[in-house]
DNA sequence: GCCCGGTAGGAAACCGGTTTTCTGATGGAG
DNA sequence: CTCCATCAGAAAACCGGTTTCCTACCGGGC
């Protein structure tokens, strides 16, 4: 016993090579019969019992291989600044989806604002890991950007635009702030806020802008914008501005799930009842929404759509078209849970006009008891 | 002009022998410079020319040829259950960074229930994406854990112990529940409820075990144990339960930040106030236990510690060591809010006996004013 | 003068695919 | 019967690293 039983020198992976002597053939054959290749001519009994051999070992390519070999790594970069944010998630999953019905798998990165950030590029793109890049919510200040290494790969910017790139994919943000001011003003709301976000944040710009144009339509004032973080700090903080400094309020709408509970807090802690006393949407439809108290009127947005669009962009760049900016089409849709309702009349408004009746909510609707005051 | 200028056929990237031939010598030698092969004998000189060409050309090997060269990938995957669950957004962090200590890249892939799952494993491990991998909260039925594929990767089993794997890393689950018991034990409580999770999965048997225990040693009566899904809806059931079922009792642990969104839905729905009636606190400390109403005391895990533990883990089988448990021993702590106070008798127990002073709570520790009844 | 050992690096095989070019056999047309 | 086209597949180069083995040179000891 010279040699000693060894713990694991063979990776016993199936190889090209494998199905080939078994199949009585050479690699070439049967790497052109997996990948279809138009110019090879074989018996269709040869290529029968080449992807017999090839299902019955469980073979598959080795992607290093591959994509040394000149083709592609099959595989595309996901780039999210926060993965703490459920909002993320269904991008995220749209993507997945819609990458594997190409044959393609998204690697994910956490691109946090720390030096994290220098190495997820580098790594998986300049190692050659991927073909291509999804940067989902690009900070303007963003070290990347300015690169000159970016404009090498194939990529697109996703749920915040970089202007001037041509390469964004994005969603109806202005048609989100109208869909909710819509909403607010078929219940009776006159006096609306927008809870807005950073000002150097294009969606928070966005967003701000279908507001003002939405208001402007139905004929109201536009006026009761508050800036705040996209956080629930930032709610909080914007909330409580517009709440003490435009008279008559009796709806908020806010541009992200986070200041949504951050408003309710601060509505709250002025001693208002929601929806009774102050109407609150939020942009964003997630699961969070259905448990927060009361639960949360939302704007849902085609977010897996967003995902999906995304990576079609991308491969519509690595497939050689020239980038190009997209909108996804799906409509923004209210999902009305409890925290909307007509304006009770905080003040002087108390006389009930009618509206259109109120949809069911989502959820369990039992009735609430009402404390005496 | 026979050739129009070409879109892109050179990749442009910086290959080994580009920094052989600037500097004189065999990729070979650049290779085992760049590696710190310590076989190898070169000048002092040499040896910082050619570090010093590999910086300026932005040299970075290309990872699939040095797969396929039969060394590592230098990467990992991690599969995650549930994106949109923030408990592993701690966990990926914590993964991300030690594998960034060791020059290693994280692989992120989703790892439903539906199909998809099929598809991460050998798209990753099998395509020889990565050397190792890293599953989070493996379920008992996970198809995965069956095949005989699994078992020629490195790999471990994190935040859900898969019994006689001997590959699991986790956290001393009892001693959370220990800790909460405590906590709750000290402010007065004496009748306390446990919302558990179900009883298929390791993570509630062991918290349970631990709750079981901790009361025990108190000298209370552990029966009031309820089980209910790791979410909302589950904690909402088995809180409504314990709150009908068990007389006297003033406090609730919830076995995820889920639960315990559905368990403070559970208690106010019957009319119970928080912390005044009872008090909940929730095992795991995630930023939204922040915004809850009222903010959440929960006990706080090394989340991160155990990513970057599951890491050190893989790697050590990497490196040739047999696989081994391993618990993180990082102590779980109370992360008191506002959601926590001794107990004002439910009932009869209305007498104050006293009790420790209350610690600082973290954040804002605002006085509440407590409504007069 | 010769041999020896260390220093500094060269040469080449190999990993597992992809892709282009080439060849042998067959069959039908003329 | 011969020739050419087509079919079916073979052969080999190549991608960019890693790694093992080899070699040329140099100085010193005997």
């Amino acid at each position: 016993m010279i040699d000693p039983p060894v713990p694991t020198p063979r990776p016993e992976r199936a190889r090209l090579i494998d199905i080939a002597r078994e199949v009585g053939v050479t690699k070439s054959v049967v790497s052109r019969v997996l990948n279809d290749d138009p110019t090879l001519t074989v018996r269709p009994e040869t290529r029968r019992r080449i992807w017999a051999v090839a299902q019955r070992l469980g073979y598959r390519a080795h992607a290093g291989a591959r994509a040394l070999a000149g083709a592609e790594t099959r595989a595309l970069a996901l780039l999210i600044p926060d993965l703490g944010n459920p909002v993320y998630s269904r991008i995220i999953r749209g993507a997945y989806r819609r990458a594997r019905e190409h044959g393609y798998v998204v690697l994910l990165a956490e691109d946090t604002t720390d030096d994290a950030a220098d190495e997820a590029f580098p790594e998986l793109v300049e190692a050659g890991r991927v073909d291509g890049l999804l940067i989902a919510s690009a900070r303007p200040d963003h070290q990347l950007l300015a690169s000159p290494r970016l404009s090498r790969v194939p990529h697109v910017f996703v749920n915040r635009e970089v202007p001037g790139s041509g390469r964004n994919v994005g969603m109806d943000l202005p048609a989100a702030s109208a869909t909710a001011v819509r909403h607010l003003h078929a219940l009776g709301h006159r006096r609306i806020g927008l809870v807005s976000g950073p000002e150097e944040l294009q969606p928070a710009r966005a967003r701000a802008a279908g507001f003002v144009a939405a208001m402007r339509e139905l004929g109201l004032d536009p006026g009761g914008i508050a800036r705040g973080s996209f956080d629930e700090r930032g709610g909080a903080g914007a909330a409580q501005e517009l709440l003490r400094g435009v008279p008559d309020l009796t709806a908020l709408y806010t541009s992200t799930l986070g200041q949504a509970v951050g408003t309710l807090h601060a509505v709250r802690s002025l001693g208002l009842r929601i929806p009774d006393d102050v109407s609150v949407v939020a942009y964003d439809d997630l699961p969070l929404a259905d448990h927060l108290d009361p639960p949360l009127t939302t704007i849902g947005m085609p977010l897996l759509e967003l995902g999906a669009a995304a990576v079609d962009a991308v491969l519509r760049q690595l497939g050689g078209e020239p980038p190009a900016d997209v909108v996804v089409p799906t409509r923004p849709v209210v999902v009305e849970r409890r925290s909307t309702a007509r304006p009770a009349g905080r003040q002087e408004v108390a006389g009930g006009e009618p509206g259109p009746p109120r949809s069911a909510a989502t959820g369990r609707s039992r009735a609430r008891p009402r404390p005496p005051r």
